[in-house]
DNA sequence: CTTATGACTATGA
DNA sequence: TTCATAGCCATAA
């Protein structure tokens, strides 16, 4: 496996700021292989874990939704460590991504309320 | 070489 | 909005 690419991928996720999230896709187009969506999450199920600074809890489907049953807790540990972090989940069990994705490229005026 | 599988994504019903 | 299908890339049989 080329571990290079892991790496590159736990050296976003450690990007990612305190209270926001962000998509395997995003995460893949950042390294420049954005065909290995796939990839970012097998980094994921063997990242050393948030103790091992890789704050896993962050990184969401690419529609807000978690990975159920393959997080280190289940989707729903996955959701309360988000949570804690100060970020919002909608009714449908998504995450906001308007609002708390990373890198934040929500327009100030665009989207505010028709 | 063809199939199958996978913490994905985009598209259509 | 939710569910199903196809596409993509790499590895294994």
């Amino acid at each position: 496996m080329d571990e290079g690419f892991f790496q590159r991928v736990y050296g976003v996720v450690q990007q990612i700021p305190r209270g926001s999230v962000t998509t395997y896709g995003q995460i893949a187009r950042m390294i420049g292989e954005p065909r290995k969506a796939r990839y970012v999450g097998f980094a994921m199920h063997a990242s050393p874990g948030v103790a091992g600074g890789v704050p896993c809890h962050r990184v969401v489907f690419a529609d807000g939704s978690l990975a159920p049953g393959f997080a280190f807790g289940g989707a729903d540990e996955q959701r309360r460590m988000l949570e804690d972090e100060g970020v919002a989940f909608l009714p449908s069990g998504k995450v906001d991504l308007r609002r708390y994705g990373w890198p934040q490229t929500n327009d100030p005026k665009a989207g505010e309320r028709p």
